[in-house]
DNA sequence: CGCCTCCACTTTATCGTTAGGATGAGAGGC
DNA sequence: GCCTCTCATCCTAACGATAAAGTGGAGGCG
């Protein structure tokens, strides 16, 4: 391993001149900018992060703590993060937040301070005013993506919006009596990801005059959880509504196994939209709303290397709020008669 | 931001002194043993990891270096690597290593170095001898996950003998035409994992005198690729299999699709095995081989940090098979007739 | 009683980099 | 010809921890 001073001295100047020369701040005549360029480069000279990030205070390096890594949105995100951040020279650590208070406590008190993140992209994850007042003090930008946090800078799709509009495709297709299968917000998730996509379901039926009762079922918001709630939704012919919004692509998933197996073809007989954007919904034939998780993950890496190069503003609590696309399938029709 | 100056000097001792008490390594009575502790305590203090790293060249932090992050395999070992890092005390740094040349050698020349991650850990990933070389050179021990790599510890599951008895469950159930459908090794990773699960096929069909023409059929190792094959495959009655080993389970779940939607009733009409323990072969009722991918892991996790802990042997290239588990569910079932 | 050992602790040096003040040489103005 | 100004460069001091070498007092042993 070869060191600053290694270079240095191969190149004939001093070690601050040599680290000038290769960081570009400073002023470095060109010819020994090049000597000292030639040199690092036939060392292999790479400099040690570790003391240039305790000279600097800075580590080059973001981490991003979210609830799940094995989930498809997350890894979605988590993969765009990745490639955003080496493109940008910067490393990427991650942390998994369980839902136990002690791990919890000790990621922010020990793990993230430790370490030195410059940053903190936090997925899908509500952090308390003191978390955020904690990170502040060190010096550290934190971005949301998912939801919004109070006091800090976050990035999402809009879900009520969303939702509407994806009911409202329903609507404008003829349906009538739609219901809506969702995930169960009391087990999920610190945001409302759950109950702001029923709200703009009924927002969207209130539109159009059609609000009804029974128009919700909730359970865990996987195929599985979409399968027993659809299961459940169309038992009965004489209630069962010709169109469902599900909550998420693999709640919708769930519910057209559940329709299959009961004989309803979708979307003659059933019509339904998913919200995501899983690569599933493709294999399915799942219209849908997607949401782009990578550049979800790539615009969150923009922010936080954007607060950390410029002036950044403490106050800065922005929501940016994302395109989604309809994505239109098999699964969505005009109802029958 | 209080440093180990701030802790000594509040405890009245010096920073050695506080630093050892800190560490557990060394000498200190017991009762400046607590003082330190409790005025570290106090003053919230966290040893700066670069300042730790610089003096005795140890980071703490792992580089798990991956084809993908957003894939089911790979983001489920990504989190059993997680889990047991932390409660090691560890980071976790993430790369993805895409197919293009340079960024490979960027990750290997540059951040790997620059970062001084203690150790690597490589999934489904054939690793060079020059670059295993140049890692051991700085002392990196390096640990592979899901195949062989010459001079390096690894972990994985004995593809051949996994397929081999998928494949004799069938044939143990009474089937006697059977068909492979895999991934295409051609464009699919490092390792020979499709190749290894076909050659387990063959050898159990071998074992059984049932080897035969077209036994095999590949296609991306995906759910669509499944799909697509398994129309090709079951697209003539006359020469339809009445068994299908799968690649892997996602190939399984497109068969199965591919199957209902030719009005095969699986497992009367056709038995299915996957190889995998996907999430969605529980939801699919797929007989499967469950290679627990999380463990994978973890356990990647402790060899590494043996080695890191013990005096780690240069020339130790041992080859750790794990084991998998048959789950029977519904997907098979003995042939009709 | 004197010597040696051991323990708890302090002092000092070190890891590899950056930052800020000091130095020196050359250019330009008067 | 002297003074100033600028630019390239150097020197030195951090950054915050660990590790090795040094110190002084208590205790054991002959």
């Amino acid at each position: 391993m070869s060191t600053l001073a290694d270079v240095a001295q191969k190149a004939g100047v001093s070690k601050s001149t040599a680290s000038r020369a290769l960081s570009g701040r400073g002023s470095v005549s060109s010819s020994t900018q090049k000597k000292v360029s030639a040199a690092a480069r036939e060392l292999g000279f790479v400099a040690s992060s570790a003391a240039e990030s305790l000279a600097t205070g800075r580590s080059r390096n973001i981490a991003v703590v979210t609830p799940f890594i094995n989930r498809w949105f997350y890894s979605e995100v988590i993969d765009g993060v990745e490639s955003a951040l080496i493109g940008a020279g910067y490393d990427l650590t991650l942390y998994r937040l369980t839902d136990d208070v002690d791990q919890r406590r000790q990621l922010f008190d020990y793990f993230l301070v430790r370490k030195g993140v410059d940053a903190v992209i936090a997925l899908t994850l509500f952090i308390s005013d003191d978390e955020v007042r904690r990170l502040r003090k060190l010096g550290k930008p934190v971005v949301g993506v998912g939801g919004l946090i109070p006091h800090v800078p976050t990035l999402s799709i809009d879900d009520v919006a969303t939702a509407r509009r994806a009911t409202e495709h329903l609507i404008e297709l003829g349906h009538r009596r739609i219901v809506h299968v969702g995930g169960d917000q009391e087990k999920q998730l610190d945001f409302e990801v759950h109950s702001n996509r029923l709200k703009g379901f009924r927002v969207a039926l209130a539109g159009a005059d059609l609000t009804q009762d029974n128009d919700f079922y909730a359970d865990d918001f996987d195929i599985p959880g979409g399968y027993r709630s659809a299961r459940a939704v169309l038992a009965d012919p004489a209630t069962r509504p010709t169109a469902i919004v599900a909550g998420s692509d693999e709640i919708a998933l769930g519910v057209i196994m559940a329709a299959r197996e009961l004989g309803l073809d979708v979307p003659r007989d059933l019509s339904v939209i998913g919200i995501d954007g899983h690569p599933l919904g493709e294999t399915f034939g799942l219209t849908t709303m997607n949401q782009h998780p990578a550049n979800q993950g790539s615009l969150a890496v923009s922010q936080a290397l954007a607060q950390l190069g410029g002036a950044w503003d403490e106050s800065d609590d922005t929501h940016l709020e994302l395109q989604v696309d309809l994505k239109l399938r098999a699964s969505t029709a005009p109802p029958l008669t």
